[in-house]
DNA sequence: ACCCTAGCTGACCGATCGGCCAGAATTTGA
DNA sequence: TCAAATTCTGGCCGATCGGTCAGCTAGGGT
């Protein structure tokens, strides 16, 4: 054995992420991940059963963060909220920064009928999130997600501090809802 | 003879529009097309020379708009360029509602190296404008675009009326920029 | 009546996709 | 040392993709 389990599906993980940030889930074959991790597609569906669940292991993480969000969020109201998902948001998109980035890039797509896994069932709550004009507070957080996404894409490789970065985020985000003039 | 030429250039081209704006360039077949046209995959093939040349054709009117904003920002200067951005880019986009709104959905493709074909040299300006931290104001307001797309992808099929979106959509744009507390 | 031409189509092509499988290669444990 | 278990791969499969092509069909001009 080349490599360790664990070292190989760490190793496809890491390719598959730079993979799908930079052409996107649809635009990144099975080949093209093998091809950057150094094996071979039969090897890739060794260690995960199809490409979904690479894609579904990469935004794991996201998942229960956003869950656990989302639960912090229901005890609080209106400007609260707000402020609360901006922070959280921003904390949560520090963490994960390419998973996040990937999430954001497909949004759209998982909003109108998506090809992608329903991964811990975001793609509904993104639905209900922005049907109807009544979840206008949620559908701007996830707005901002999105603008998120593209700031992140530009300073993203960018060795800024993080303690820099998150308050510049912060203070954007917190202008983009209204809720801060600076 | 089924339709005249013009009449089935006009159909394809509408049913390509929703179904790019609905699952994205690369989500959309020929096929899907000509169902959703009422004709065959051969006959869309007549009309258009290749796949590329449908959304090209689709984006044709927004080049020269963007072309033409971009023109007038170049003369000012920092804050009033935002505000100009701003006002022209919400009103280059009620006026191409859906072609903004493709544009917007695959802006993060077009960034890393597109797939898409480059309607007058838009992904190499997009490209030129994220990179680099002195280009900051230019990227921030394609990240209020994007956040834009999202907006219309929610408000968009609302009967609202026109100058209430506009003045929403400005308000809130401004907002966005810092530009404007409210 | 005739043909010509624009409009349209079914059948087909090569390429690529995600996924499968039999078996080779390598490591492990007794 | 050797068999068992794990890891890995070449080759293949059916489906789908964008695109081509020879030829059918339906009017319009003469």
């Amino acid at each position: 054995m080349a490599r360790s389990a664990t070292t190989m599906r760490a190793d496809i993980l890491d390719s598959a992420l730079r993979l799908f940030a930079a052409h996107g889930f649809r635009g990144t074959s099975l080949q093209d991940i093998a091809t950057d991790a150094g094996c071979s597609k039969a090897s890739l569906l060794y260690h995960f059963t199809n490409k979904d669940a690479i894609l579904t292991e990469l935004l794991a993480p996201v998942g229960p963060e956003f869950a656990e969000l989302e639960g912090r969020l229901a005890g609080l109201d209106g400007e609260e909220a707000a402020r609360a998902a901006v922070a959280g948001l921003v904390d949560l998109s520090l963490r994960f920064r390419l998973q996040v980035k990937i999430l954001l890039q497909d949004v759209d797509a998982l909003i109108c009928r998506p090809e992608l896994p329903d991964v811990d069932g975001i793609t509904g709550r993104l639905t209900d999130a922005l049907s109807g004009r009544s979840a206008a507070p949620q559908a701007r957080v996830w707005a901002w997600m999105a603008m998120l996404g593209i700031i992140l894409t530009s300073a993203g490789e960018l060795a800024l501090p993080e303690e820099t970065l998150r308050a510049e985020l912060t203070r954007g985000a917190l202008r983009t809802l209204g809720l801060q003039t600076d």
